[in-house]
DNA sequence: TTCGTACGTTACCGGTCAGTCACGTTTCGC
DNA sequence: GCGAAACGTGACTGACCGGTAACGTACGAA
């Protein structure tokens, strides 16, 4: 009754508002990821993630059950992104396990080093969730363990003298890669990763 | 007036409470340290710490002017006992930089793979603060910035080949530790670090 | 003894947090 | 055209956030 409510053309959306026709929660999924990853999961809130996605808290809560519920969503989801985007790369060079590690440090590199790149949003996750249940820590949890297997395995293919050993470096400068954007910038030690990993490859195969 | 506050026999500290005699400040430091460290910045308020500390939110003000500057004081303890142990460490093989490097990495894992280890308290709060002017930033950039200064100067007293290349591939192997820890445990990718270092020396000093 | 400093206590401020209720409106498949 | 699902709205809860005002007390140095 209030006010007069102009209809249908509602000039809502905040930000760009690519598609105004999409489903609710699919606008918060994406705002959400955006604004978890810039700004970190514990400083943004609810009614910030409606807002900016050109909703309300009521229709947040009837996608979600929960915040926590919606962080472990877009954990998933990273999760999904970040494999889809791995299997890309090692298919280009198929059967190759050596030039198939090189280039996945090579995307690394490109993916870390874009302006607005904020690391590893799992990793960051990792840091800044640390109540036990929290139901997006398994989804971390398993994230990194799948990780580490590839890269047992890709190491494995390589022939490496201790494929484990190689697996494990590699991976430690995955992870540092992203923290070291994280603290030290596009300019930073982050930038030598793929040149990093061809000399442990290169170490670690006779 | 309203109670009659029986005195001086005031049976606080919730915790352990070594000494009840130090200064309000100091306990605070001490509790904010260990709180900020094992639950995160974002996530312990500031009541909390004052409570844990055996004293109240109104102490807490006397001794320090927000929230944020505490914050940034602990990144600064941090700071000074992590180049407290490096200098320790390094001391004990003066003159010879590959004995430095390969002691630095193996206190690195020593310290990253205790029980109650949760990475790089300076890595860590480069995640968690993302607002632009919080007075803890600049502690975490120069710190990071002083750490790839000195991994530059050793890789350069090691005649490396490419001095800043394999300090670059250093530091991040020292990153990727830490955030292993975090993510893997304590038996993940963290334990090969010092075995990956000396493979890296080695394939970078010719 | 006096005085300043350090500290404890209670109550409060405005704001934000996650989460909910009740009700009205739009949109879409059939 | 009709019903149901999807969505918008405003008001609300209780807890917590960082930060402050006012007042009272313990204690050490002079």
């Amino acid at each position: 009754m209030a006010r007069p409510k102009r209809s249908q053309d509602s000039e809502k959306s905040e930000i760009i508002s690519i598609a105004p026709k999409t489903r609710v929660r699919d606008r918060i999924m994406r705002t959400a990821t955006e604004l978890f990853y810039q700004r970190g999961i514990r400083a943004v809130g609810v009614d910030t993630i409606a807002n900016e996605a050109g909703t309300n808290k009521m229709s947040f809560y009837r996608s979600f059950a929960s915040k926590d519920d919606l962080v472990a969503e877009y954990l998933r989801e990273e999760e999904r992104d970040a494999w889809l985007h791995w299997d890309e790369t090692a298919a280009a060079h198929a059967g190759d396990p050596r030039a198939q590690v090189e280039a996945l440090f090579d995307m690394l590199v490109t993916s870390a080093c874009t302006d607005d790149s904020r690391g590893c949003a799992l990793a960051n996750a990792a840091v800044e969730i640390t109540e036990a249940g929290h139901p997006g820590r398994p989804v971390v949890e398993k994230y990194k363990a799948e990780m580490r297997r590839r890269f047992h395995a890709l190491a494995g293919e390589m022939h490496a003298r201790d494929p484990d050993a190689l697996g494990d470096a590699l991976m430690l400068l995955w992870e540092g890669t992203y923290v070291a954007r994280l603290t030290l910038g596009r300019e930073g030690p982050a930038q030598g990763a793929a040149h990093a990993a061809r000399a442990l490859i290169a170490a670690y195969t006779s």
